[in-house]
RNA sequence: GGUUCGGUAGUUCAGUUUGGUUAGAAUACGUGCCUGUCACGCACGGGGUCGCGGGUUCGAGUCCCGUCCGGACCGCCA
């Protein structure tokens, strides 16, 4: 008795049909005379039905099954009595003539359905029964039609899927590496890699053209909601070209992604400067489903005896709409909320713009009706408005302002997970000032080309340079960045030199990269995709870790396997390791 | 490294503010009844080291200190 159809396929059309079906049992409803039992694999459900009168001793059998048991049975399928129209197979059940246990199973620790009881952590532990109930499969349905299309779009697009090494070598700046003891060399260490980086530009060395792979990745950072210690990118490179073709063809694949997935046509993706998107929307990702833009006001706000505005290097609002309402309750929660130390604004300003015409602020005492009218005027603000403001230093207040935005954008219902606005941020400056270090670090990576008109900046005022670097972002995540590359040798050594990184250290670290770009490198450029984010983006979700099959934990922990674990000494000796700290 | 929320039945939670009888609910589990259920229904039943350690008190799930574990976030993540 060969399993002949799965549980999501029987309908109507099969009707008299003799089959056999295989699954977990999901539920039992014995009725006296009657017993059902829903019988579950990965594509649906099927009930199967066994009556008292015609054969008590199978359905004496069936009754002692359990949740989760897993039976192969034979029958005919039948049209139901009483039908349930809410599932694909609930016209019809198999009467059954014949099962077999395969397997028992214990009680499962949390009930295995749609909307579990189980927390957190429990199913992580149990992973795999988590991944039998339907909304976790159908993720990762998602993930492997996200993967398959990818390698569809970019397969005729002449891309070829080569695969780079795992086992390398530890790099300076950026995440910090997992390392890997080498027992062949004793006190040597490989690193994982926390990109492919330079091998796919040794691959454009070699010729190849055009290179993508859908790789893991590794970084050992402390976790988010979005970040894993390891995850996935679409990870690609082409020689040849320029910002443009780069931002054309992968504009094109995540079109196709949406279209073939989510049958969802996306018009062509704004191109957005890095300093604009600073200005407009404080972050470098803006979620531009709705607007609220950030006002400037440090011209109409200072020089009126406010001393927090006359102080602020930097003022700046956004316009609520229709909120002029909103209650003493709600603004002091919106100034706790600004006020929390993640956040860190020191205060929040209001003005209301209320219905009948008249303004009024929290700062009254400091601005006339005309002052705050001017203000008002900034924003294109209309009766009803409500305007919010912070100020203090550039960066600080920008960030504090966009969580401000982000949050009222939830408040008021304009982050529909069902509409994305994608687009391109461009120009993103080469080099980032550290005040800690005293020094520049990249800001994308140090392979990362400098804008042509901006080379002279480099002498004269390195942190203007502007990069051919590029980043993908949709509703305000970053799902995908990248780079126009340097392909040659002087200008490679100017920019690790502006990095302060030493000759020595640079041949020591990318020795293999700098070589290998003397021998004809060709013009390229690449990018790369958190796949693990696209999937979650296309699922409307805000955690990766429901689309990765065996995720880590917020302590980079497999509470499964439980691993990091220890290693035997044995093994330690091997590895001429000692451990000198546990915790 | 920091902020914050949580840990009570197999599970999800209430109870902690204001210390006081035998720690409850739902669900899961077990037994019985039930011939059209599909979250079946009804009845009965078993099930607890209140994370751990210490302290205060006549008395601690409840208050204090410490610690472990988990979630979200900040720092960090080229």
């Amino acid at each position: 008795m060969h399993r002949t159809h799965n549980c999501g396929e029987l309908t109507i059309k099969n009707t008299s049909e003799k089959v056999t079906v295989a699954g977990w049992v999901q539920r039992i409803r014995n009725l006296g005379g009657l017993t059902f039992i829903d019988l579950r694999d990965r594509y649906g459900i099927t009930q199967l039905a066994f009556n008292m009168e015609v054969n008590p001793e199978l359905c004496e059998k069936a009754r002692e099954l359990g949740r989760e048991f897993v039976i192969k049975a034979h029958g005919t399928v039948t049209e139901r009595s009483s039908k349930n129209l809410n599932i694909p197979t609930g016209e019809i059940e198999i009467i059954v003539d014949n099962f077999q246990i395969l397997n028992k199973s214990l009680i499962p620790p949390f009930t295995i359905e749609e909307n579990t009881d189980g927390g957190d952590e429990l199913r992580m532990k149990y992973r795999y029964l988590d991944l039998r109930r339907p909304p976790l499969r159908k993720n990762l349905i998602l993930r492997h039609k996200l993967a398959f299309e990818t390698r569809n779009y970019l397969n005729n697009c002449d891309f070829l899927e080569i695969e780079t090494p795992v086992l390398i070598k530890s790099t300076p700046e950026g995440a910090r590496d997992y390392v890997v003891p080498s027992r062949i060399s004793p006190g040597e260490f490989y690193a994982l890699p926390q990109s492919p980086q330079s091998f796919k530009q040794l691959l454009m060395i070699s010729g190849f053209d055009k290179y993508f792979q859908i790789v893991k990745c590794f970084r050992d950072e402390d976790l988010r909601a979005d970040r894993q210690p390891e995850f996935t990118q679409i990870d690609c490179e082409m020689s040849f070209v320029e910002q443009d073709d780069v931002l054309n063809t992968f504009e094109g694949l995540i079109k196709y992604l949406f279209k073939e997935v989510k049958n969802i046509e996306l018009n062509e993706f704004p191109r957005m400067a890095y300093s604009e998107a600073m200005a407009k929307y404080g972050s470098d990702k803006p979620d531009i489903r709705f607007g609220m833009q950030f006002v400037e006001l440090n011209d109409v706000l200072k020089g009126k005896g406010f001393q927090v505005f006359d102080n602020a290097e930097y003022i700046a609002g956004i316009c609520a709409e229709g909120c002029a309402n909103y209650s003493r309750k709600q603004l002091d929660a919106l100034t706790d909320f600004v006020r929390k130390p993640q956040i860190g604004a020191k205060g929040m300003v209001y003005i209301k713009y209320n219905e009948d015409g008249s303004v009024r602020s929290s700062v009254d005492k400091f601005y006339t009706e005309d002052d705050l009218k001017k203000v008002a005027e900034k924003f294109n603000a209309k009766a009803g408005d409500l305007i919010l403001i912070l100020s203090g230093e550039t960066d600080h207040t920008r960030k504090a302002l966009c969580e401000l935005r982000l949050e009222m954008g939830n408040q008021l219902g304009l982050r529909n997970h069902d509409v994305y606005a994608p687009l391109w941020v461009v120009d993103f400056p080469l080099l980032e000032w550290n005040e800690e270090d005293k020094r520049f670090y990249a800001k994308h990576h140090p392979f990362t080309s400098p804008h042509i008109a901006d080379i002279d900046l480099m002498d004269t005022n390195p942190a203007e340079v502007r990069a051919n670097a590029y980043d993908m972002v949709i509703n305000g995540v970053e799902v995908g960045g990248g780079s126009i590359r340097i392909h040659d040798k002087q200008m490679q050594n100017k920019v690790f030199e502006l990095l302060g990184i030493s000759n020595e250290e640079a041949e020591e670290k990318f020795g293999f990269l700098l070589k290998a770009l003397q021998y004809g490198a060709p013009p390229h450029g690449g990018i790369a995709f958190g796949f693990d984010r696209i999937c979650s983006l296309f699922g409307g979700s805000e955690s990766i870790r429901d689309f990765i099959a065996f995720p880590k934990n917020n302590n980079a922990r497999d509470v499964m396997i439980d691993s990091p674990s220890p290693i035997s000494d044995e093994q330690l000796k091997e590895l001429n390791l000692k451990i000198i700290a546990n915790k």
